[in-house]
RNA sequence: GCGGGAGUAGCUCAAUGGUAGAGCAUCAGCCUUCCAAGCUGAGGGUUGCGGGUUCGAGUCUCGUCUCCCGCUCCA
């Protein structure tokens, strides 16, 4: 069975044992919107506090923070999400391509003006002055006919009218380059960002985004947090939350979704020692991946080739989906544009004083953002497998197994009497009141017992507890392992020490 | 958004235009001493949704929605 034949299955497996539902599924689902079902929802918070603690527990310069979803409008005019995340795109039906309807129209007026540029060079070489071959029918056509589309352009752009900006183009007889026909579609305006209002009526109140990322919560309340936690840079703020995006194409299970979760944590650093912390985090991330059992094989850096406007350095870790290598955690080095910016529109100062150099600088930021989605995705197609295993009969049979890390796993510990008589069901119920204080301990009692192991399994757990006649005369249980199916005889005293010295290693 | 494919029980799938079924799963009971055993019973469906053709539609037809694959898009 290869990666992408796995993909399927999970898809099922996560429906059928509670890990992942499409959302509204009774109302025929959300397009890209997906719930968590019990086991996926621990699965997930697992994923979550692991990251959390692993920040915020293990580095004393990393505090936390839960900035709001919504955000005055301005934030995103600083951070360029309205500009970058706002465009009218308009499709070719014959070629099949999709383009900015906005550029279309200004290659149509570059190529005017150069026309006229091309005329006015042959006139003057005829003998013309500038002056003169300006006024010459043959340029000035061109150059109206420029300056009337570009004006137009700016008309229907400022009134957001889409129907008047498909008519701007079917006047202008822009045609595809790569078909050459006029076949277009409507133009359509695509935001990637999810608008709201604020305030009860609808048509009073501030237009309002839902946040298309976390990390801008953070920046605009950097001197907030460095002053109350009293942070000496370097020092980072860690945070974890829902994002939203309009995407035009939303795909792959819950890998691309129109709301999705990140943990983002920004470090603020000084001027100039950017790098070196960009290379610690780098490595750091990747050992976190790696700590929770990814296998190294599975995951890579990706560095950025052509980096975004505001970064000096970016990576991304990717993973081996069973649709290819795709990002699930991005390092940038953002150097100090969001503050920079964000001092700009807010006019608030947003500068730091280093006791040392005994200067005042705007902070340069590493961001570590990864997908807590993603994440769950990834430790879903690594855990998933189907093996041979043996049968009371001799043979073998097909079992699916979750591996999770134990770490992450939803249920920790399945606590199993062998049979339901004798007094094995009391006994092995109150063993699991016992490890229900600190684990996450399941009970079941029907059927028998091979089979709740596999139901185990499948549900990832990664330890069962078995109560049989020996635990009554010594006080022994078995304890079997997914994996390996291994068992081992425990005593109840030594149970608890033993299942949590299994959970190390995050 | 475009092209192709698919939607029947929780899952995997049956059902010449003629009474919607099976296996697995779930639940209850019996039986059962370590890897999906067995027996008895129960629940679960407007066949994705909405029109049309027909005496009669899961089946033919049109539309629509959702999912999958490819393209496209993705600071």
């Amino acid at each position: 069975m290869n990666y992408s034949e796995v993909f399927g299955k999970v898809v099922s497996h996560c429906k059928e044992y509670g890990f992942i539902f499409p959302s509204g599924e009774i109302y025929d689902g959300l397009s890209a919107v997906y719930d968590y079902g019990p086991a996926g929802v621990q699965l997930k918070r697992n994923l979550s506090d692991a990251w959390w603690k692993a920040m915020t527990q293990k580095f004393d310069n990393i505090v936390g923070l839960d900035a709001a979803i919504l955000m005055p409008p301005t934030v995103w005019k600083a951070s360029g999400h309205v500009d970058a995340f706002n465009d009218p795109l308009i499709d070719n039906k014959d070629s099949k391509k999709r383009y900015r309807a906005d550029v279309l129209v200004e290659d149509y007026i570059e190529k005017l003006l150069e026309k006229a540029r091309k005329e006015e060079e042959k006139l003057i070489k005829k003998g013309k002055t500038p002056e003169e071959a300006a006024r010459m029918p043959q340029v000035k056509k061109s150059v109206e006919k420029a300056e009337a589309a570009r004006i137009r352009l700016a008309e229907v752009v400022n009134a957001g009218d889409m129907h008047a900006f498909k008519r701007l183009i079917d006047d202008l007889e822009i045609v595809c380059p790569e078909s050459g026909t006029r076949n277009w579609t409507d133009v359509r305006q695509f935001n990637l960002m999810f608008k709201t209002r604020l305030g009860a009526v609808a048509d009073e109140g501030a237009d309002l985004y839902l946040r298309p990322e976390t990390a801008q919560g953070i920046f605009v309340n950097f001197l907030n947090v460095q002053k109350s936690s009293r942070m000496k840079v370097p020092f980072g703020v860690a945070q974890i939350g829902k994002a939203f995006r309009n995407e035009i194409v939303a795909r792959q299970f819950i890998f691309r979704m129109r709301e999705f979760e990140q943990m983002e944590m920004q470090y603020f650093v000084r001027p100039g020692t950017q790098s070196e912390h960009y290379r610690f985090w780098k490595e750091e991330r990747m050992r976190w991946h790696l700590s929770l059992g990814i296998p190294a094989e599975r995951l890579r850096y990706k560095d950025h080739d052509k980096l975004a406007h505001y970064a000096d350095a970016a990576t991304d870790i990717e993973f081996y989906y069973p649709f290819g290598w795709k990002e699930t955690e991005g390092i940038h080095s953002r150097t100090d544009y969001d503050l920079r910016r964000h001092q700009e529109f807010s006019g608030k100062k947003q500068t730091y004083f280093d006791p040392e150099t005994q200067e005042s600088y705007i902070p340069y930021v590493v961001e570590t953002s990864v997908g807590l989605d993603r994440t769950v995705l990834m430790h879903l197609c690594n855990a998933y497998a189907e093996e041979e295993a043996p049968t009371a009969e001799g043979g073998t049979e097909v079992r699916t197994v979750l591996r999770f890390h134990p770490a992450v796993a939803p249920t920790y510990v399945a606590v199993l009497p062998l049979v339901k008589k004798d007094g094995m069901a009391e006994a092995a119920k109150s063993i699991h009141e016992r490890l229900k204080n600190r684990f996450f301990s399941a009970y079941d009692e029907k059927d028998a017992v091979g089979r709740r192991y596999r139901r185990q399994d499948a549900k990832g757990t990664p330890f069962c507890v078995t109560i049989d006649t020996e635990t009554l005369s010594d006080g022994t249980v078995t304890v079997r392992e997914r994996d390996s199916m291994a068992q081992e005889r425990v005593s109840t005293d030594a149970l608890e020490s033993y299942l949590a010295a299994k959970s190390t290693g995050v």
